[in-house]
Formats: structure tokens, C-alpha cells, sequence
DNA sequence: CCTCCTGAGTCAAGTTGCTTTACTTGCCGA
DNA sequence: TCGGCAAGTAAAGCAACTTGACTCAGGAGG
């Protein structure tokens, strides 16, 4: 079952935090589309978790995500013409437009949700919960040294 | 320094894996730039690894790549055009091309290398020697549960 | 020999998801 | 009331791919 030498273990850690991403992540894309969700990516569960709640301006969303707010305008079209958000009338008036999510957003989040912690849960089984919780641990470490305070998005590009 | 109760602990790890990966990139990429090898991506560096040695042909690169055959050579065309790889006759002849490195490839192999090293050491007085190495391991572990003995090639891409 | 097929490589066009540039439009403060 | 900021929109451009269609070298089989 484990090697003596796993080869993977002389391979750079960039290579090795990449490639575990990598393969997280597409589990559970597969698992999602499995669950119905096939015509979102992870960047719209992404905006999900910004727009959820109280909502949010097409400006705050391309703060959040990163991305210019032409490129986050164009993302809540796509999603409103779809059917996963609404614009209303912002409050605080101005130009604002408020952007909130409807209940088949907030559908997807749920699946996602339990898409991640059943994962998750599959993983703690196969490498160990007290490793997992180690891997947490050291991730956040590595996050924290390398962002500070302050954490950027999350970027569906290198 | 150390936080009693890290917000980042309560995070997906898909989320903590995807930030971690990104933020190590990043600064990979800032000192390779700083360097002065600012016109080349990650990509490159992955091309340049399935290209070392004996060098490869396009449609082997697309392969180890994870895209199509006209997209390598793309990429081949670009790297040619820049002085990186040569195209050279190759020995089993038919149309195949051996796509092989140039010098300023391999001093980019070779920088990118000291770099990553140099960023390891880093992360390891950051973190702890000890616990990198456990990071190590378990990202080690992780990657065999999903992929298992065959490993998928690294995209950058969601 | 000839023919047919396979696999490497190339050419051209289309797609996607952004960016840059430029503009419109509410509101607020001097 | 005028100037300017900030939100939003419109249009065009661009990078890095893809799909589809082709060319061409070298066997394998007849």
C-alpha cells in the first residue's frame, strides 16, 4: 500500500500543492455535476459565497473575485440570464445595483456544501483524520506566511 | 504571531489548497521575473521539463502537457521564435520533429530550480522543517488517493 | 510495386474568458 | 450649479486554447 520511496516525495512542492488542488478540485466538479450542477464551474460557487446573503454590487464581486468589474458585470449577465441571481434596486441608490442570489444559487451552494464535506470526510478516511488536520494546519501556516493578514482571490489562472 | 483560532482553519481545504498553491506560484513566478526571466510562465518551465534530456517530439509534449497536438506545437512555435528550443531532424524519422532545448533553456531550468529550492528553505524556517516535511507526506498521500499510480498532468487551468 | 492506412505535423477558423478603452449616469460636496 | 467620483455598460481586442480539415512520410498487406 505505501511505497518505502515514493517518487512523488522528491518532487517539488509547488508540483505536489498543485497537483493536489488539481485533483480536489476535480472531484469535486465531478461530484457536483453528478449531483445535477453540471453547468457551473467553481468560480460561480465562488460568487456565490460573495453574493449569499445580504447580496452585492457587480463592483464588489470584481473585488472579491479579482477580475475587472466589466469581466464580473458579464458574469452576473450570464448568471441572471440563467437564472441564479437577480438584480434589484440598491438601497444606498447611486448607480448601485444589488445582486442577489435566487433560491436555485443558493440550491447550488447547498449541494457544493455537502459536495465538500463529504470529500473531505473521504479523504480524513484514506490519509488519516489526524493527518488531515495536520495538512489543515500546515496549509493555513503556509497561507498565513505567505499572504499575512490580508488573503487575495482565488484565481482560476496561473 | 500564532493565532489561537485561525479563520483560515474553519476554510475547505479545496480552498486552502487552491490559495496555498496560488500564493507559493506567485512569488515563484516574482522571483524568476526578478531573475530576469520575466518572459517566461510556468508553462514554459513545465515544457521545458518533458523537453530536457533527449528532447521530445510536439504530440509527446501535447501529451504530457494535457492538450492537443496543435497547441504544443503553438507553444513550440513561440519557444522556437525566442530562441529556447530547436527543431531537429529526428532519428526514427517519418515526420516527426525532435524538439530539444537550447542553453537559455536549460539556464532557465536552472534558475527556476535554485528558485524553488531557495523557496522551499524558506517555507521550511517559516513553518518548521518538521512540519514541511509532514506537509510533504501528506500532500504525498493525498495526491495517491485520488490519482492513484498514474499521475494526470498539471494544468493551468480550473 | 501499388495502395491503403496510421500517425506527426500544420493551417485556418472558432471559442472562451477575460482585459483595455471609452462612455453614460446618478449623486454629493464645494 | 458645477465638478468630479464611483457604478455600471458597451465595444473592441487579445491570449490561449479548441475543433476541423488537411498534408505528408513511412510501413504493412496484397
Amino acid at each position: 500500500m505505501t511505497r518505502d520511496h515514493d517518487p512523488l516525495a522528491d518532487t517539488e512542492l509547488t508540483f505536489l500543492l498543485g497537483l493536489g488542488f488539481q485533483l480536489v478540485l476535480a472531484e469535486f466538479v465531478r461530484r457536483v455535476a453528478e449531483a445535477g450542477h453540471s453547468d457551473l464551474r467553481p468560480v460561480h460557487g465562488l460568487a456565490f459565497q460573495v453574493l449569499r446573503g445580504p447580496g452585492a454590487t457587480s463592483s464588489e464581486l470584481a473585488d472579491r473575485l479579482g477580475v475587472t468589474k466589466q469581466a464580473a458585470g458579464q458574469l452576473v449577465d450570464d448568471l441572471e440570464r440563467r437564472g441564479y441571481v437577480r438584480r434589484q434596486s440598491h438601497p444606498d441608490g447611486g448607480r448601485r445595483r444589488l445582486v442577489v442570489l435566487t433560491e436555485r444559487a443558493t440550491d447550488h451552494l447547498a449541494v457544493a456544501g455537502r459536495v465538500l464535506h463529504g470529500l473531505e470526510a473521504e479523504i480524513a478516511a484514506a490519509i488519516g483524520a489526524g493527518d488531515l488536520a495536520n495538512l489543515r494546519t500546515e496549509l493555513t501556516r503556509l497561507v498565513r506566511h505567505l499572504a499575512g493578514d490580508s488573503l487575495p482571490p482565488l484565481r482560476p489562472l496561473w
